[in-house]
RNA sequence: GGGCGGUUAGCUCAGCGGGAGAGCGUUCGCCUUACACGCGAAGGGUCGGGGGUUCGAGUCCCUCACCGCCCACCA
């Protein structure tokens, strides 16, 4: 590749950076050649698995930041020398997909109906050729160094032949299994949903007290928020123990408007406390009144129908085919005039929204396909508590063992056309076939035993997460146990997504991991926060306060991006979307890039030999630090701790290399000193490997650009040298750092143009020191450095072991000076006070580690030291 | 009703047992030949309130307040 090839001054770098050119190219690279995984590689595998993205959507910033801490992550492991594999992929989000083609249809005029089930399937498919590489691309624009080639989508031949086989193998072992139950209906998507597709919201209503008239005589008075299912009702219930009601128990009621008399039952699941202490039993319409319903053996009719109307033989004509709202109100007005209605108020209940479509969901009783998970959940548990799992940050711990402790079984059926079809048959009696356990993907309608016998597939299509949950191997080749891939990658290392989806994604994993692998999914999950709008809300495409990555790679690029989420994954928090950080990130690699820049724009041959032992103090000083670097980069990404990296690195480069380095560097440079040219041109190369895994374009073009033929992607991680480490150097570096710093400000003081020339006086204890680094301080400090003590007034920088001291020339304003002067004056003698203080506690001199206290006796002596020098400061200026 | 997170400089956030940090913003200087998406200097915080543990507490414990999230079958 022609950006591999270039050499130092062969083609200079731009004076500015362009990302958005640089990021496409190499973006475009990664696609055309992806980091692919060999399964049959000797290093350590490392292992991360995509969130699937639904395969009809486009890039929001909950997928960016997924992505970008893979792609951290795995950038890192690679070059620390693991077999790394980012298996990309994509879902077929069953209900969000067909919800959308319906939406496109009804534009259109027409419904799924319509079309019919064949048609309509080949309209989603037509959307998905269309839309479905959309996203695979803005996650390639991303920079997510992803085996491109091992793409998976939840609707693929082998990964649906994977969902059959769980069903049928399930089946066999009697976990999975169809049931008429109460489930939560979406009458505006006409399907079931999982308890987990539904969001409770506290709405104004009210309930109503309604008066059951008593067989022989008397009436119960009964609390309901839904009076217009009370044609369904089949009991009255109280507390067994309430004995304000004990002796009603056995007798009949009536319910109102109807000539139905129904038991007064007592149960547990009554609250004495609250309403009226009475309570109608409505099975089908009501997940509490259903468990009632089977403690007593009630019989459990139907009032409302898919389309959540009044219906049947039980609703009085008046009422029968109602929406349920408009129901409920002429319920109620009907309940007036019948006097049964005793009272009504305010009372807000929470009621369940669909997740997807947002209509207000009606439980009802329906045949549907239920998991049970109760099995494997314990062991999954066991797992979690065992640590065999980790979850990062550690307190999603005790969420998990929740979830899984508290898991009621899964309904798995959903009455959609757009999905896996279940694989059941059933014959006119309403007997269920399913393909046999060692054939799943035989159809029973192929199966010579069942030749004959007239068999109808299941209508209805799998919940979306009942093929996601297998991803973590059906991915890697399962069934095939013998799939190299499975067995160099499975069980992965990370599981990286948001806190969100915990209960929705990760437990499943878990659980099917348990029944199909005997194991583990992942090692570890790192969850993150989400991101929120600048308001701190959620963001929602509908509200419009989404931001949309792609205007933020367009105006900012891809790195950038990247950079700010990488800075912002701290511990698990949420984070608000404030454009200044990409901003951050931007000008981090222009600052990158001008760096490299600078150091390429350098001439001349570099020493030889070992780095260790440069005659520069500024060099001895950076390489001690680079290490530092390094290590504190390296280790924070091992703890998973993306935002402590960026941050370190980020420091590291820009106020140690660039701030100081650089500029300490430009006049030996200026001199041809080979060490500082190699040692430049070192530091570089370690900073771009360094960073690689946060801001790879930027990184990648400037790699290239130094000479190198392989890419920094595949370059080595910086190798740890203690030998590097040089904590005299640090000191002796800091020290002329402050003298310079000193300097700069006595000039601001001074108020002295950059340009003018000045002389610097030293003295004092450390004027020796400063002085042999002469060469050093004065580019730094634009000054030129004289020993003693200038004749005629100056202004003095007291430092603890020196004082520096400009000489005054024209007029500055003496008083502002001296007030600064004071402040400082105060603030060291209250230092050494609170040290004197602290040294004389016994309790903190023989109770504190030593090297605490000698810290303590040090910084006392500084701050006296420097007190004194600032006393003699304010003494002159009198 | 349970559980969790947050409250640190004007803004957005790090720091989570040894004397408060960053970016942006503000003030003052600078086109100092890598970089004005920049350089230098400066100002700015009793780390939400109260109590406790400790030689020592943004940092650990208790408690209160406010903000936010998750879970939950009082109709």
């Amino acid at each position: 590749m022609e950006t591999g090839t270039k050499s130092p001054g062969e083609t200079a770098l731009a004076p500015r950076y362009d990302p958005h050119e640089v990021e496409a190219r190499w973006a475009e690279r990664w696609a055309r050649e992806p980091f692919t995984a060999d399964p049959h590689s000797e290093k350590p595998p490392f292992c991360v698995v995509i969130p699937p993205p639904n395969v009809t959507g486009a890039l929001h910033l909950g997928h960016a930041f997924d992505n970008t801490i893979i792609d951290t992550l795995v950038r890192y492991k690679r070059m620390r020398g693991h077999e790394t594999l980012f298996q990309p992929g994509t879902d077929h989000a069953g209900i969000a997909t067909q919800v959308q083609v319906e939406r496109a249809l009804r534009r259109e005029g027409k419904t799924r109906h319509d079309l019919g089930r064949e048609a309509f399937l080949e309209r989603v498919w037509d959307w998905v050729d269309r839309y479905g590489g959309v996203i695979i691309g803005q996650l390639q624009r991303l920079g997510a160094s992803a085996a491109w080639d091992r793409t998976r989508f939840t609707m693929d031949e082998g990964l649906s032949a994977a969902v059959r086989r769980q069903f049928v193998t399930l089946y066999h072992q009697g976990k999975v299994y169809r049931r008429e139950r109460i489930v939560n209906w979406d009458p505006e998507s006409q399907t079931v949903l999982s308890d987990l597709e539904v969001e409770r919201e506290e709405r104004p209503a009210e309930m109503y007290e309604l008066a059951y008239e008593l067989e022989g005589g008397g009436a119960l008075t009964i609390a309901t928020v839904r009076p217009e299912t009370i044609f369904a009702d089949v009991a009255v219930a109280v507390h067994p123990e309430d004995e304000r009601f004990a002796h009603l128990v056995g007798r009949r009621a009536r319910i109102p408007l109807t000539e139905r008399w129904v038991p007064v039952i007592a149960d547990e699941a009554v609250e004495r406390e609250f309403g009226t202490g009475a309570l109608k039993i409505t099975p089908a319409h009501d997940p509490t009144d259903f468990e009632v319903g089977e403690r007593h053996g009630l019989p459990m009719p139907s009032v409302i129908d898919k389309d959540a109307r009044l219906t049947g033989d039980l609703v009085p004509a008046e009422f029968r085919g109602l929406d349920r709202f408009e129901a409920r109100e002429r319920v109620v007005a009907a309940l007036a005039d019948a006097g049964a209605l005793v009272g009504r108020r305010e009372h807000a209940v929470p009621l369940g929204f669909s997740q997807r479509t947002g209509a207000a969901v009606e439980p009802l009783l329906s045949l549907q396909w239920f998991y049970d998970t109760d099995e494997a959940a314990a062991k999954a548990l066991a797992r979690v508590e065992s640590g065999e799992v980790r979850f990062v940050p550690e307190r999603y711990t005790k969420v998990a063992i929740d979830w899984l402790r508290n898991l009621r079984h899964w309904c798995i059926s959903r009455q959609l056309w757009w999905g896996h079809r279940i694989p059941a048959w059933y014959d006119a009696d309403g007997n269920v076939y399913v393909p046999p356990a060692d054939d799943p993907l035989r159809d029973p309608t192929d199966d010579p035993r069942y030749a004959g016998l007239e068999l109808t597939r299941d209508p209805d299509v799998f919940d979306t997460w009942f093929s996601s949950n297998l991803w973590p191997f059906s991915t890697l080749g399962w069934p095939d146990r013998d799939d190299p891939f499975y067995r160099k990658f499975y069980p992965t290392s990370v599981l990286v997504t948001g806190y969100d989806i915990l209960s929705f994604w990760v437990a499943r994993m878990q659980i099917a991991a348990e029944e199909f692998t005997g194991g583990r999914p992942f090692d570890t999950v790192l969850l993150h926060g989400l991101v929120l709008d600048d308001k701190g809300r959620k963001m929602s495409k509908s509200k419009g306060t989404g931001v949309d990555p792609l205007d933020v790679i367009a105006g900012y690029g891809a790195d950038a991006l990247r950079f700010a989420l990488s800075r912002a994954s701290t511990g698990g928090q949420d984070v608000r979307w404030d454009d200044r950080q990409v901003e951050m990130g931007r000008n981090f690699a222009t600052k990158l890039w001008n760096a490299a820049r600078f150091v390429t724009l350098q001439e001349g041959e570099a020493a030889p030999g070992p780095l260790a032992g440069s005659p520069n103090l500024a060099d001895r000083w950076l390489l001690s630090r680079l290490q530092r670097a390094v290590a504190e980069v390296g280790g924070a990404l091992e703890d998973l701790d993306l935002g402590a990296a960026n941050r370190a690195a980020y420091d590291f480069v820009w106020s140690e290399f660039c701030d100081w380095y650089l500029e300490a560097a430009k006049a030996p440079l200026r001199e041809g000193d080979p060490h500082t040219l190699r040692t430049v041109r070192h530091a570089l190369d370690v900073v771009l490997r360094l960073l690689h895994p946060f801001v790879p374009f930027v990184t990648s073009e400037l790699y290239a650009a130094l000479g190198h033929e392989e890419q920094v992607a595949l370059a080595p991680w910086p190798e740890a040298d203690e030998g590097l480490l040089d904590a005299a150097a640090e000191a002796a570096f800091e020290r002329v750092k402050a003298a310079v710093t000193a300097t700069r400000s006595l000039r601001a003081e001074a108020d002295l143009p950059p340009g003018q020339a000045v002389d610097v006086w030293v003295a004092g204890p450390g004027a020796e020191a400063l002085l042999e680094q002469r060469a050093l301080f004065e580019p730094l400090a634009r000054a030129a450095l004289r020993s003693g003590t200038p004749a005629g007034s100056s202004l003095t920088a007291a430092m603890p072991d020196a004082e520096l001291r400009l000489p005054l020339a024209g007029q500055v304003d003496v008083a502002a000076y001296a007030a600064r002067q004071r402040g400082r004056l105060e603030k060291a003698r209250a230092e050494a006070e609170r040290s004197r203080k602290k040294l004389a506690n016994e309790r903190f001199v023989s109770g504190a580690p030593a090297e605490v206290v000698a810290e303590e006796r040090r910084r006392l002596d500084e701050a006296e030291a420097l007190a004194a020098r600032l006393e003699a400061v304010l003494a002159d200026i009198g």
